[in-house]
DNA sequence: TCATTTTCTGAACGCCATTCAGTTGGAGGT
DNA sequence: ACCTCCAACTGAATGGCGTTCAGAAAATGA
């Protein structure tokens, strides 16, 4: 047996573990509850271990959310793929935005709530597009602005925020219910935004 | 002169002083940048003091929270006074949710993305409360229902994270384009709903 | 006046992020 | 095969943090 990791000085990809390890703790204990004394500990490597992979702790939590926009399109891709119309497939959107709020809520947080500065990584602006990009894609295709695309992709947000915030009564049925709401506003908003006169 | 504060052992009120310096503190350096520490120093206290009147940093922020909806319901409601159709009234609202995010930028963090938890500490969703009633006041005079009324204040709520996240060009532009677009999205979701037909 | 209770002090404790001087071991040249 | 260099890691230290606790000080109220 080749005993790949742990026992090794030089070991085999400490950068790319000590993110999985991360998203792991962040899953169990959530994001305020994550350290990186606990990271260290758990791989088995010296408190300053990270240091030489990452400036700092927001350094590597910047890495976590670039981690965490990829898992959340990669879920987003094949709940597209399987509707075609425009009109359902800013509804599916919408339903997969809140549904990977819930599934994934610690890590969510960490995208969203974490206070990781776009400026000072710009890893995270550019892994965040692909998201924005597909809500654009749904909008343009039924003959949306980016405006409109904006608004769709506020009112996803909306919904999973107040899906984590605990405004959705019972806890089974509320993803369920904060999806269906979200589908129908963006449809709705869909549906009245151009049969306005605005400025 | 009664020299009121700071030379007395007992001193006046401790704790909304605690509060006060608190959110002073917050909008200074950021909800991330806050610690039980400063506060202390900056009031000349021991550092053990707040703990006579918070369980621990997390119930002093839960009262900080208490304090930050207070103030939103305050700048909300003289907003709405100023007009009387339910349409105009709705539009009003989205756009003072999203100015007080931009104006109160990080109380409005400690509000939504400190991670304050509304069941430990049930005096925040009380002080929550009025601003959803305000919203359901609105969508109610108008016909609409409670799922309508979670879905304007998702929208609102949504414009305002997406200004905090930087996704809007332009930093003196950014407020009012946000606004907009949340008072235009608001009246589109609110025509659009209706006129859907949902399971 | 005196006992009681609240409010605050001062000195601890353990945990945290981060730094730094040094050690290790793999890679590339000779 | 040896040596040199360099990135990767260690181990010990620093200073800040939240929190606890025994006790002093002041307000309370009898």
């Amino acid at each position: 047996m080749t005993q790949p990791r742990r026992a090794r000085y030089h070991h085999g990809d400490l950068k790319a573990e000590l993110v999985r390890s991360a998203i792991e703790l962040i899953g169990e204990r959530g994001v305020t509850g994550f350290s990186m004394a606990q990271l260290t500990r758990r791989l088995g490597v010296a408190p300053s271990a990270p240091y030489a992979h990452f400036a700092d702790r927001d350094a590597l939590l910047a890495a976590v959310v670039v981690h965490g926009y990829q898992v959340f399109h990669a879920e987003l891709a094949p709940e597209l793929a399987t509707v075609s119309a425009p009109r359902d497939r800013i509804a599916a959107m919408a339903r997969a935005y809140v549904r990977f709020a819930a599934a994934h809520d610690a890590l969510f947080d960490v995208l969203y709530h974490a206070g990781v500065d776009k400026v000072a990584h710009p890893s995270v602006a550019e892994a965040e597009r692909p998201i924005t990009d597909a809500f654009a894609g749904c909008v343009t295709a039924l003959g949306g602005d980016d405006r409109l695309a904006t608004a769709v992709e506020a009112t996803a947000h909306g919904y999973a925020m107040l899906l984590r915030g605990g405004d959705f009564d019972g806890y089974d049925s509320a993803v369920r219910e904060a999806a269906d709401g979200a589908a129908r506003a963006v449809l709705a908003l869909v549906d009245g935004w151009g049969q306005l006169r605005c400025r």
